[in-house]
DNA sequence: CCAATTCGTTGGCCAAGCCAATGTTGGTAG
DNA sequence: CTACCAACATTGGCTTGGCCAACGAATTGG
């Protein structure tokens, strides 16, 4: 037997955060690419993403359930509006708020960004049968809300 | 007739290419607080790591190796260098290139970061089991190599 | 009524990842 | 030998994403 000390083969490959970086990498590229032609980024899909699934909400809310700070939020919701994706209007209950709803228009938007991205898993996961699709995103999931915990501030 | 509600459950958290990303966020931010107390970063590291395991090289060759762009690599050199962890000489043979080497202090430096990295992968897979990781392991590699084709410019 | 909190907004910072330009050296075709 | 092209190290700069601090306006709690 040989050492195993002097070999330690592909140091650098070997390691899951380097993995999970390089995957994240390709990952936007792609996506990126594939929203590039619609003239939205992943900011707007997240934004537009939220409010279909939980409702029209407050910047703030939006910025908690996507992570996206507040600030940024103000940006990708002025560029969403300037395209008449979503609309923002103050919130008569409470008046520090603005209330960011899904147009039509948008939602629309939203079902092609849909679409591309469906397209992009599916490039991405290309080398996966579907069960280990499956297993990978239970895998992957199961990281996350481990290593959630840490994340949030 | 569409149910949302039975189609459609957590959209942003179901793609893969969105967990990746926020694991690779979690992992980058596990990684650069433990490396923090080092004064290394992950370039740092990711240049150690393919000297130790190629060998003495030119800087454009560590570019290669690393991914790492070659203008990011002087400057991350220059940093080792300062700190001694590595050497910069002209190459004999071949006068444009600079040889790059691990000095003994580089090794044991080496060594404490692939320390403190190993105790960030188990705190990022701790959520799995032993053949759960090793499982997840196999299924990033082989997403990588199949998305591996498209990042290469 | 005062203090603390929440909200939207502005402005700015930093690290990562790139790309272009420059001067030098090496290889090679003619 | 000359001329030309390719590879190298280096400098400088650009863009993006993610983050944080501070502010005024509005709300809530004590």
């Amino acid at each position: 037997m040989e050492n195993a000390e002097d070999t330690v083969p592909g140091r650098l490959r070997a390691l899951p955060s380097r993995l999970v970086n390089q995957i994240a990498t390709a990952a936007n590229r792609l996506a990126d690419q594939a929203l590039a032609a619609t003239g939205s980024r992943r900011y707007h899909y997240a934004l537009l993403a939220a409010l279909a699934e939980f409702g029209p909400a407050s910047q703030a809310a939006l910025g908690r359930r996507t992570g996206i700070d507040r600030s940024d939020i103000v940006a990708t919701v002025n560029q969403l509006a300037d395209r008449e994706l979503v609309e923002r209007s103050p919130d008569p209950d409470d008046r520090r708020r603005n209330v960011v709803t899904v147009t039509p228009a948008g939602t629309r938007h939203l079902e092609e960004l849909d679409r591309l991205l469906a397209g992009v898993q599916d490039e991405l996961l290309a080398p996966l049968t579907t069960a280990e699709r499956e297993q990978f995103v239970g895998l992957l999931t199961r990281v996350l809300d481990g290593a959630g915990g840490q994340v949030r501030h």
